[in-house]
DNA sequence: ATAACGTTAACGGGGCGTGAGGGTAA
DNA sequence: ATTACCCTCACGCCCCGTTAACGTTA
């Protein structure tokens, strides 16, 4: 599971690999979005490829769904629960209670995933205003055209 | 072109048609994305069904795309380019002068289209993903539900 | 020692939320 | 006169961007 340890990254190449500026990787860290990253003994933070996943789904649930960040903190920790969970499953003890766990998180992504169909229903739609409005663009601007070339012709 | 003018909204009810707040509303007006409405003798805002239009519009390009409001607002302008040349066609004086600014609009308006396509093949592939952890969820759940028949029995 | 990189602290800005303190409509 | 609605400030919050002032690494 663990990665290759010599790929870990430091706060620059880290951001320059995920879009996300320094300042945003720190504060994503203060705000607990992601667990403190090891550190050099200089106090540099080293970024594994897992942290690196992480704050790439982070990304894609900002910029791309428009989430807050404590919605994405709720449904990370949603998310986490099922990687605990199957780490955890020595015995059966509470069974039922890792159960219920799984099936709350269960309901959140599922909640994500119809939250999307909704979105790219509705980009579906602008999608095809768009093009009807750039079909009259050029409509008017062929319209223009000929009407020009006809000019020329008198 | 224009509509019923019983049909003009008070800033309440026009927020509620919209989804936006009042304050949102006052906002947009303040930053210039939609004209100052017209105004009752007591200062009260009334807006038109062409400004409802605008704002849904606004708030489509702001919730669905996450475009900033500066953005927005330069969009707007460049759609606004169509109609009013097809207002102002009087002669063809500067004809060439308005086929050009068509094109801008013409061209911004496809970066638009272009944009919406890459975020839905995005998101395409982020609801894949979510489908995909679903079903590790409900293939966990069968299990544990099986294991706990099984002990049943015994 | 220098350049390139990192650290924390703190202020700034966009897009509003949320009152305060008042006026208007029916 | 009451109730519901509206007005204009103006401050506050979130999510970072951006210095500033300083330490670390190669």
């Amino acid at each position: 599971m663990g990665r290759d340890p010599r790929e870990f990254l430091q706060i620059g190449d880290a951001s320059e690999r995920t879009g996300l500026t320094q300042r945003t990787l720190r504060y994503y860290e203060e705000k607990g979005l992601l667990r403190s990253p090891a550190r050099m003994e200089g106090g540099f933070r080293l970024y594994s490829g897992d942290d690196i996943d992480r704050l790439e789904r982070i990304k894609e649930l900002r910029e791309l769904l428009g989430f807050s960040l404590a919605d994405i903190k709720e449904m990370l920790d949603a998310e986490d629960v099922r990687l605990q969970i199957k780490s955890e499953w020595r015995k059966d003890a509470d069974a039922a209670e890792k159960a219920q766990k799984m099936r709350v998180a269960r309901e959140i992504t599922l909640q994500q995933l119809q939250l999307i169909d909704q979105k790219m229903a509705k980009m579906a739609t602008m999608r095809d205003q768009l093009a009807e409005r750039i079909a009259k663009y050029d409509a008017n601007l062929r319209q223009w055209s000929e009407e020009s070339a006809a000019r020329q012709h008198s």
